[in-house]
DNA sequence: ATGAAAGCGCTAACAC
DNA sequence: GTGTTAGCGCTTTCAT
């Protein structure tokens, strides 16, 4: 009959089954020992009556949710959605629900009612996916130990405390540094991203490591430091241009900075790439319709969060078997480097061959 | 003491007060009959064990969870995120927390298992940010009856039948065109989004009003279609230079397929903005950073779901209230013109002084 | 194979 | 002011 609009609870399924309510519960939860005719009888009501059993209820009598916490911030830039929707992905495909919360910016520190109200929902795990920035994750050391359910870290420094999934960034950063190298670039520029940030600090040791081995120089004239926009880059560029004009080639710490300093260089007369050559960091989709086309280093973001629901539910199931003493995971993802003509190391390149996405 | 971690409940809380459980719930919801000293002494008891109450538990009493349900789609392109973005930050603000699912496509149709989950977990309102694509939303008039909580719809054709947020696109069209118009464009070529999405036949409708208006010809030929994605724009602006190469500016369904509209237009040997001027949609921050600086027409994402939020819960505390009999909300979001070098205009322009961001 | 009773953690309704 | 009782919707013993 139409027109009810109360909640069906498991009782008047097993009223109008002319059945117990544990009966009913065994239909539900697909227990062998109900007799066949009484299953399909009860799965007719169920049917009839479009009753769904509470999620609620469930996760009070069994103490979890086949929830999963989800901390984020930034979700207004591309990086942390495309993370996201990773975990979003993973978590459909393995069952669980996501429970959403987003940092008012990135350096919050104050996460205890963030943490309380995931842990009063009773979120079965945890994905924190707030960048390192500064002193953001030391809370967790004092924090971690009341925290009984497992927790994984993104874009973390790894940490025998902790359990992390992150992009090589230190990697990536030399891969970049040695495409310009044997390009034959000794004046290569770095537009970094904010010094706070670890992920940056990575990208930016990888570049001074890859000069450093092949010999050249790598001081402090010769890089600037943007916030990641491609305003900053813009800005940041002119400040290298000052600071070391004889450059001849520039590491950008991420696509959008090395837009901004691409666009800067125009503005000073300078040609991408004939007189500097650019590489960039992310591989955006949108980097290959540049102009000049972007040379970048292409990390797969969305992989970074569906590893992270992946062992984070693994770490649950452990938990349950009370397997304890689990390592903790230093799980990297490895970038790759996508070459386009902004890096002048392929004079005319037909992009659609180098794109990888 | 540490060292315990089982769970704290109420019970616990109540003997270690010396007090019954009610006390303490009284404390908890800070209710006036509670004597002082007894607060005070429940309230230590609190504090000293760390006891938090189950939002699990109080959702079952209480029927409602202080949950909003939200259904995106396409969250690694950016519209979306920002959108999401805009619902997180005002839900943190009004105290609710979001229940997130993500649609595996934008035209996934058999959305029942979502709504099942949302409901089983006993949301108190739904916000379906997934916009209108073929007939990815005709499943309501059959679905919307039996869902007896409030749920709003972004990016939706407005309907007496449901609640709708979205930007007003065809006002966006429109003044893209208009814009060009002005300037003594009359050959306006348009780069649309997929015809079967809502939005992208709005922001057309608006071209061809404004064309039409004017008395200029506003045909097939004129259009090509595009999926969103530069790779796209590349594709349909070679379409487009040899069904309609008379046109003289372009605009382009948004900044994205713009990006890519151009990039094959430099390769076409075209300049822009001298020989094709250019105008996008959505006013990515990275567009000022174009080569050119694109004009674009910029719209709040994050405003969007802003305001998506607000009403849920107002319209949650209308209903239990009982204010039965709402009017049906249409929630227009007006988009704003930037301009900057690609359409131009201005000649030569200080991009800062255009941009709004 | 099925049912009765108890209880997950909390609160509403009523005592006192 | 405070405690007692009952119950939200479900599952888990333990009978039968």
């Amino acid at each position: 009959m139409p027109g009810y609009r109360q909640r069906v609870t498991i009782k008047q399924v097993a009223k109008e089954a002319g059945v117990s309510t544990q009966t009913v519960s065994r239909v539900l939860n697909e227990r062998p020992d109900v007799a066949p005719d009484t299953r399909q009888r009860v799965q007719d009501v169920i049917d009839r009556l479009q009753y769904k059993p509470s999620a609620v209820a469930r996760s009070l009598i069994r103490q979890q949710s086949n929830m999963l916490g989800v901390v984020t911030a930034g979700l207004n830039y591309i990086g942390p959605s495309r993370t996201l929707n990773g975990i979003t992905n993973e978590a459909e495909q393995l069952g669980f629900m996501l429970l959403l919360e987003e940092l008012p910016g990135f350096s919050t520190i104050d996460i205890q009612p963030i943490l309380d109200n995931l842990l009063a929902r009773q979120v079965d795990g945890i994905i924190w996916a707030v960048p390192e920035i500064g002193d953001n994750h030391d809370v967790f050391r004092v924090v971690l130990p009341e925290i009984t359910i497992p927790i994984i870290f993104l874009s973390t420094q790894a940490s025998p405390d902790w359990h992390v999934v992150t992009t090589n960034n230190r990697k990536g950063g030399r891969i970049a540094t040695e495409h310009l190298l044997s390009a034959g670039h000794r004046k290569i520029a770095h537009l970094a991203g904010p010094s706070t940030w670890w992920e940056a600090t990575e990208r930016r040791v990888g570049w001074r490591e890859a000069m450093v081995e092949a010999g050249f120089a790598a001081i402090d004239e010769q890089i600037a430091e943007g916030n990641w926009s491609a305003a900053s880059g813009d800005r940041a560029f002119e400040q290298l241009y000052e600071q070391f004009p004889q450059m001849t080639a520039l590491f950008a710490g991420n696509d959008q900075m090395a837009l901004g300093a691409i666009h800067r260089a125009r503005r000073l007369g300078i040609r991408v790439p004939e007189e500097l050559a650019v590489v960039g960091f992310d591989g955006l989709s949108e980097s290959a319709y540049f102009s000049p086309p972007l040379t970048t280093i292409y990390h797969d973001q969305q992989q970074l969060g569906c590893i992270a629901v992946r062992e984070v539910v693994r770490l649950i199931g452990a938990a349950q078997n009370s397997d304890e003493n689990q390592e903790s995971l230093d799980i990297l993802v490895e970038p790759q480097l996508i070459v386009r003509e902004s890096s002048g190391v392929i004079p005319v390149c037909n992009h659609k061959n180098s794109s990888i996405i």
